[in-house]
DNA sequence: AGCACGCCGACT
DNA sequence: GTCGGCGTGCTC
């Protein structure tokens, strides 16, 4: 095995790899630096081989760690990930690194010293101003000039200066972003401590006479012997002056659990269901079933085995997360490891204690809240195998977890497992079941809403579907819904119907605790010109502004662009300017005036800035400190709130007649969600649902919490329009400041994409281009294009897609 | 990032 | 018919 197939972090690299020649020792996995074009790159080395794919090879500069930082298994996830999200290799790859260990080539410039009189006098203004950048530095990056003067710009001129012979490129590695963390420790050098204490004594260095002593038990931190001892470094710098202690850097893990200590909790007694549901998934995890994989970091094989995969339908309060504790139990009870994923939002201190009091010592914990260096370190533990169970968010599935044997993955239908920001956009569920399949590994799918194309799974046999249908002893509750309509007909303009205000005061005589809930911010969705009808909009994104009434100015919920509330209209002056829409802070306020002696605390965006709040804000209300809260989605995550004995939800409709096929899915498992913040303590609960079209059946399923007869709609609505699961979908977006411009192309792309399909007969439905939903985001226009079919990405695998363009394949929204 | 290659217009 | 501008693609 002389060369290797290598990923390189080069954005021309795309989805290929590049042919090594290399050392003898390398092996797959590795990360290595390689010669490419005139640079030095990262690369991951993803296969070995006995002779080169290309005629002429260079070699291997060097290993960036001894070790392997891929597993094979993730190798081939890695590939998968690559050809199935249309993503670069090396990005794909990079998500399974260290934290912090990409690193690029920065450039810098450095001015050519003495240049000629004459040449200096003949510079242009805009070189000027790029030499006086250096001012007395040495030296400047280019980043720094091109954020200085503009991209293209700064290009120019760099390039004059550069012809010149006024400026020189340099290139240097980005710097380490972290490191190990070391501390420094003491350390005896001499044996004979008990006869140079003594001598020390009597000369009169009692301090330096107790530090031996302390040391004799072996090494300890410098600060804790100072501490222990009330010393001061004159007295070590003593010792070590005369050569009987040293000093020495010793590597500490920065430990994202360090401090708190988590009693040990005993398994509860199941219930029946919960029994039944357990008894299969211990059957699945027993040992023997398991695919074949060569030793613990993970098999050389490939896996051919179909990943058992269970889905685990059960409502808020049933029991879940027991059959996850036991399962991860069991997993280890047989040798294996797990990953947990939870949505970001409940990777909560209790979420964490749960799991952490049950498997003591033996839980690691991954998300993107930890500093990079708690990351790093958490990362090379867990790759040592140091802990059984590794519990976080979406990334966590690519934690290089060894020996994987289960794979929990709570509240599988949630949007956040979709990476949507940056590619790879990866959905961490489907990775998940890639990767069970790769390693041989259980797959246990949670929820009380399950998404519609997993339960239609569970329906073909493809997952195996264990249901938890009763809750776990807690009071009665009641769901009634309000039609909207019938407030108005009766003459009640105010945004609570009549039987929230009754259900409301009810519950504040009796010291019980109300949620209200609506899916918007701020206090009103818009605000429009009584005389002319003008509407005030985000000059860079084509949304209205939102009114805030705590800062009293107007916000863009896209860009987060500010503007102050405009006394008068900006189009024709005049000073009735009138808020329309509902957002939270309406919420507050009406609700202030409706019962001013009522505590209210808001739950969104807008108030949890910082590190903590979310749980300031929750303690806050579970101390009882305030008897309403109100908010956003945010509010409806699995929080277990005793008290309170009514939810709200001020308008059901907001999400509900968006113009995407997963509309009615999203708004059925928001109110499932807040419904179920009810009635969780031994008092009986009540949810009352605001709504001007009661009689859709996304609202009238939530209100009965009744999960089958929603499917049964929403599945032959799905055949019927052949949407996923009977096909599947990909997004491609294209943005550009120029609105024709950017139309011409996605034009230009759909005409392509068609003769494409038609000439190797795909079967493959093309909608668009159209704007998108939001047609203009941060002075960008958007038009997309939407393919449907078995295989889009066949379709896109034949086309080449030039910059701007923006891929999204099994998209969760289509806005 | 930097260099080779290629296409098109101005010149001999 | 040739030289050279710059736009595009390639780097194992």
């Amino acid at each position: 095995m002389n060369y290797a197939e290598v990923a390189v972090n080069s954005p021309g690299a795309q989805r290929r790899t590049f042919c090594y020649a290399v050392p003898p020792d390398i092996m797959v996995g590795h990360a290595v630096w390689v010669p490419f074009g005139p640079r030095l790159l990262q690369g991951v080395v993803l296969e070995l081989t006995e002779y080169p794919s290309v005629e002429d090879t260079r070699e291997v500069a060097g290993l960036i760690d001894r070790r392997p930082i891929l597993s094979p298994p993730q190798v081939e996830l890695a590939r998968w990930i690559s050809e199935y999200y249309i993503a670069h290799l090396f990005d794909a790859a990079a998500l399974m690194m260290p934290p912090g260990f990409e690193r690029r080539v920065l450039t810098f410039l450095t001015p050519v010293p003495h240049p000629a009189e004459s040449t200096i006098s003949s510079l242009t203004p805009g070189q000027r101003v790029l030499l006086d950048l250096f001012g007395r530095k040495g030296k400047v990056e280019v980043r720094a000039v091109e954020k200085a003067l503009g991209k293209k710009e700064a290009r120019v001129i760099i390039e004059q200066l550069v012809r010149k012979g006024l400026v020189k490129k340099t290139h240097e590695l980005e710097r380490v972003r972290v490191r190990p963390k070391t501390v420094p420790y003491l350390r005896l050098v001499s044996e004979a401590v008990p006869e140079i204490a003594g001598l020390l004594q009597a000369r009169g260095a009692p301090k330096q006479a107790d530090l031996l002593r302390l040391l004799e038990a072996g090494p300890i931190p410098l600060s804790e012997a100072k501490k222990r001892l009330g010393l001061v470094s004159a007295v070590v710098a003593a010792l070590r002056r005369k050569g009987l202690v040293t000093i020495e850097q010793v590597q500490v893990y920065r430990d994202p659990l360090a401090h708190r200590t988590f009693p040990p909790s005993p398994a509860p007694t199941l219930t029946p269901a919960q029994e039944a549901a357990w008894r299969e998934v211990k059957a699945a995890l027993a040992p023997g079933v398991e695919v074949e994989s060569g030793g613990r970091w993970g098999g050389s094989e490939k896996a051919k085995n179909e990943p058992t995969v269970f889905l685990l339908h059960g409502v808020a309060g049933s029991g879940k997360t027991e059959i996850y504790l036991r399962a991860l139990e069991q997993a280890t009870a047989v040798g294996k490891r797990a990953i947990v994923l939870v949505p970001e939002i409940a990777l909560t201190p209790q979420t964490i204690a749960r799991f952490a009091s049950r498997f003591p010592g033996r839980v690691a914990v991954l998300h993107s809240k930890l500093s990079v260096g708690e990351q790093f370190d958490e990362w090379w533990r867990i790759r040592e195998g140091a802990f059984d169970v590794v519990i976080g968010s979406r990334g966590a599935i690519f934690a290089p977890q060894p020996d994987l044997g289960l794979i929990v993955i709570d509240e599988e239908h949630e949007w956040t497992y979709k990476q949507q920001e940056q590619s790879p956009r990866y959905h961490a569920r489907d990775v998940a079941i890639r990767l069970a399949e790769l390693t041989g590994a259980v797959v246990i799918l949670g929820s009380a809403t399950p998404d519609t194309t997993s339960y239609y799974r569970s329906q073909r046999g493809d997952y195996r579907l264990l249901e938890l249908p009763e809750r776990i002893a807690t009071g009665e509750k009641r769901v009634v819904v309000v039609d909207l309509r019938e407030e108005l007909k009766a003459g009640n303009r105010s945004i609570f119907s009549r039987s929230l205000v009754e259900g409301i005061k009810q519950a504040l005589a009796a010291r019980e605790q109300v949620i209200l809930f609506l899916n918007r911010r701020g206090s009103a969705t818009f605000v429009q010109c009584r005389d002319c009808g003008h509407v005030l909009r985000c000059k860079r994104c084509d949304v209205s502004l939102t009114y805030h009434s705590a800062r009293e100015d107007l916000v863009c919920h896209q860009c987060n662009y500010r503007l102050a509330m405009p006394r008068v209209c900006p189009q024709c002056g005049s000073k009735r300017i009138k808020f329309l829409g509902t957002g939270t802070q309406k919420v507050e306020e009406e609700l202030g005036r409706a019962f001013p002696q009522a505590n209210l605390l808001r739950w969104d965006r807008d108030v949890t800035g910082g590190k903590h709040s979310h749980e300031e804000i929750l303690d806050r209300f579970l101390s009882h400190e305030a008897d309403v809260l109100i908010g956003t989605q945010m509010i409806a995550k699995g929080l277990d709130l005793p008290l309170v004995t009514l939810v709200g939800v001020i308008n059901a409709d907001v999400s509900l007649h968006l113009p995407d096929f997963r509309a009615g899915e999203r708004t059925f498992q928001v109110l499932s969600q807040v419904a179920g913040r009810a009635g969780r303590g031994p008092l009986a609960g009540q949810v009352i649902v605001q709504s001007y079209t009661p009689e859709h059946y996304a609202i009238g399923c939530a209100a009965k919490q009744d999960y089958l007869s929603f499917y049964k709609q929403e599945i032959s609505l799905r055949r019927q329009y052949q949407t996923p699961p009977f096909s599947r979908l990909a997004r491609l977006l294209y943005t550009n400041p120029n609105n024709a411009l950017c139309q011409k192309e996605a034009q230009r792309m759909h005409l392509l994409l068609k003769e494409e399909r038609d000439s190797w007969g795909m079967d493959i439905t093309l909608i668009g281009p159209s704007p998108a939903f939001i047609p203009r985001v941060r002075g960008r226009y958007r038009w997309q294009i939407i393919l449907r079919g078995d295989d889009p990405v066949r379709l896109l695998a034949k086309v080449s897609l030039p910059q701007g363009w923006v891929v999204d394949i099994d998209p969760v929204s289509l806005l």
